[in-house]
RNA sequence: UCCGGGGUCGUUCAAUGGUAGGACAGCGGUUUUUGGUGCCGUAUAUAGGGGUUCGAAUCCUCUCCCCGGAACCA
């Protein structure tokens, strides 16, 4: 963290929601208890919308010295599978938030079966005889009335033994439904006789088939939360108008403590981003990425892959915390967050992704004629002086970056070109002397020659160069894979408003570079961790192939400014 | 069309009747064995009209714009 972030964090006034917290806590509402929960729907991997999600449901809880649970909303036994599951549990530890409960809402089937048979028989829900287009039909529409179901006002005896059967499988799927008895003429289209259970065969990934009939999402989601105590049931801003059927299914019934309350809030949106969990599946499928885990993903596990740090992410929600307002943040914020915490964390090493020859041309051989061998401890990390230094072999022919060389430069090019001193860094200054090309006019080769006396590479005469330029011993490194990502998608830019996004996919987000050449050290550590290739930016070691990395980030490209404006 | 939620620098988050502030992105400078990092400086905003008030981003009113809501999805 910067110190500018560092310092405005403090300052952060509070949002809304802990406001409203910390009021609750002064007037004594839910006893001065807070519990929170987040609760995903097991049917796909976590994105970075969730994790926002995340963030606000366990550091409010946090804060204020309760608890918040993870807990799934399997409702829907079509869609979800153990499978996201155990990927949803292990993304959120990932991310930093306990895992050690997690809760279910098909645990609590029979409980909430039991309160739907009390609502039949307060007379408060029906079964429905009609299939789901004529129930649509009857919901009338935007400031239009809806038609009550001519089975609306069945004797509540009868509907019980509907139900009953229902439960007992005695119906085919969507064949009935029950229904709750609440206002077909209300502007709230939620409330017009929503529908509490429908009957449906699928198998279930943890209550397997001993249920035929499933509680929808909002007939479960009040009710979890009271089973559990919940008090603040934070979620985003398309539940508001499910507030009210919240609240009055939760008014029906004999809670067994105070009644939660719903609180909504903006998801969040970043520009190049997709943050929806269908779309994202669809990439997948239609193999635009290699899989939930493929590093161009905005999933938790994705971006892990890259190299984002948990903590980076963790910040940066703390950071544009949490309003009522639309918005879409501009993802280089994120990425800022991602930079400064990687710019403190990962250690320095250097690599070459487009080599071209160096040849030092006055550089000794030894006593048998070959070239001399020379170490130079190198420093790690200049932002943490604990991380140390690094033994790099060095001789007189090496690789560097094909871009540092030019033989016609522009004023403002600072690197090597003829005539022109700069210095390998902890090494020598060297001295350009020439070049040599093909016939094609390309360059092969750049010869040059090292001053002795600036061993380490400072000038006992204080002579300063201009750049100082990463390269890797020619017959010391190993060759690398780097993957170089673009962003997915071109446009999804706040004001934008195109159609459907995925129209949008970015055909070349990502290259492959081979023949890339790092120091012979790194094919040695293990994967997963972030290095910097020093002035490249920040690549993440593949766990699982020593000698891929993936570029997490670039660094803030000056000289990349100075030819655009050229 | 009806109901609900929103509208503050380019972007985003603050300021809740009393100097419109921060971050990211710009721009200018400076330090630096990474054109990285750090540091210093700087421009840019209250959707519009009317009203209340000594004083309005904030309260009232009219208008405009954006988002959400009519699954047996969540």
């Amino acid at each position: 963290m910067t110190d500018a972030h560092a310092a405005s964090a403090p300052e952060r006034p509070a949002d809304f929601i802990r406001e409203l917290v910390a009021n609750d806590i002064e007037q004594g509402t839910f006893g001065g208890r807070v519990q929170t929960r987040f609760p995903p729907e097991p049917n796909g991997y976590l994105h970075i919308g969730h994790a926002k999600a995340i963030t606000v449901d366990f550091e409010l809880a946090n804060e204020f010295g309760g608890v918040c649970n993870l807990r799934f909303d399997d409702t829907n036994p079509d869609t979800e599978d153990t499978s996201y599951v155990d990927g949803i549990i292990a993304d959120v530890a990932w991310l930093g938030y306990p895992v050690d409960t997690v809760l279910y809402a098909s645990d609590y089937f029979e409980q909430i079966y039991e309160w739907a048979e009390l609502l039949v028989m307060q007379g408060k829900a029906y079964v429905d005889d009609q299939d789901a287009d004529s129930i649509r039909l009857q919901r009338g529409g935007y400031g239009n009335p809806g038609v009550e179901s001519p089975f609306r006002d069945r004797a509540p005896e009868e509907s019980l033994d509907l139900f009953r059967r229902m439960r007992a499988g005695e119906f085919a799927d969507g064949s009935r439904t029950l229904r709750a008895k609440i206002d077909m003429q209300h502007e709230n289209m939620q409330l017009r006789d929503p529908v509490m259970y429908r009957i449906r065969r699928g198998h279930h990934h943890r209550t397997g088939d001993a249920w035929v009939i499933y509680p929808t999402y909002d007939w479960a989601h009040g009710q979890s939360d009271a089973i559990e105590g919940v008090t603040h049931s934070l979620c985003t801003l398309e539940f508001d108008s499910h507030r009210a059927l919240y609240d009055w299914y939760l008014e029906q019934l004999p809670l067994p403590g105070d009644q939660p309350r719903q609180t909504e809030f903006a998801r969040l949106n970043l520009t190049h981003t997709i943050t929806s969990k269908r779309k994202l599946a669809q990439l997948v499928h239609d193999r635009h990425v290699d899989g939930w885990d493929d590093p161009r993903m905005p999933t938790l596990r994705g971006l892990r892959r890259r190299g984002y740090p948990a903590s980076a992410i963790r910040q940066f929600m703390a950071f544009i915390g949490v309003a009522r307002t639309n918005s879409r943040h501009q993802i280089e914020l994120l990425e800022s967050f991602v930079r400064t915490e990687l710019n403190r964390s990962s250690q320095r090493r250097m690599a070459v992704l487009d080599p071209i020859e160096l040849v030092l041309t006055n550089w000794p051989a030894d006593a048998d004629g070959a070239p001399t061998v020379e170490h130079f401890d190198i420093v790690n990390n200049p932002e943490n002086e604990a991380d140390g230094t690094r033994s790099v072999a060095f001789s007189g022919r090496l690789f560097i970056e094909r871009d540092d060389f030019m033989a016609d430069p522009p004023k403002q090019f600072f690197r090597l070109s003829p005539g022109r001193e700069v210095r390998l860094r902890g090494a020598y200054l060297v001295t350009c002397t020439g070049f040599e090309t093909s016939d094609d006019g390309t360059v092969t080769r750049v010869l040059a020659e090292y001053d002795p006396a600036t061993q380490g590479g400072s000038a006992p005469d204080g002579r300063k160069v201009k750049s100082t330029m990463h390269w890797v011993s020619a017959d010391h490194a190993v060759d690398a894979t780097v993957a170089l990502y673009e962003r997915l998608f071109a446009a999804v830019a706040p004001g934008e408003v195109t159609g459907d996004p995925l129209d949008d996919v970015h055909p070349n987000s990502r290259e492959i570079r081979t023949g890339c050449k790092v120091e012979a050290a790194l094919a040695a550590t293990p994967g997963g961790h972030v290095v910097q290739f020093e002035r490249l930016g920040y690549f993440a070691h593949d766990a699982d192939n020593p000698l891929l990395f993936h570029r997490t980030v670039g660094l803030r490209d000056e000289w990349a400014n100075i030819q655009k404006r050229a």
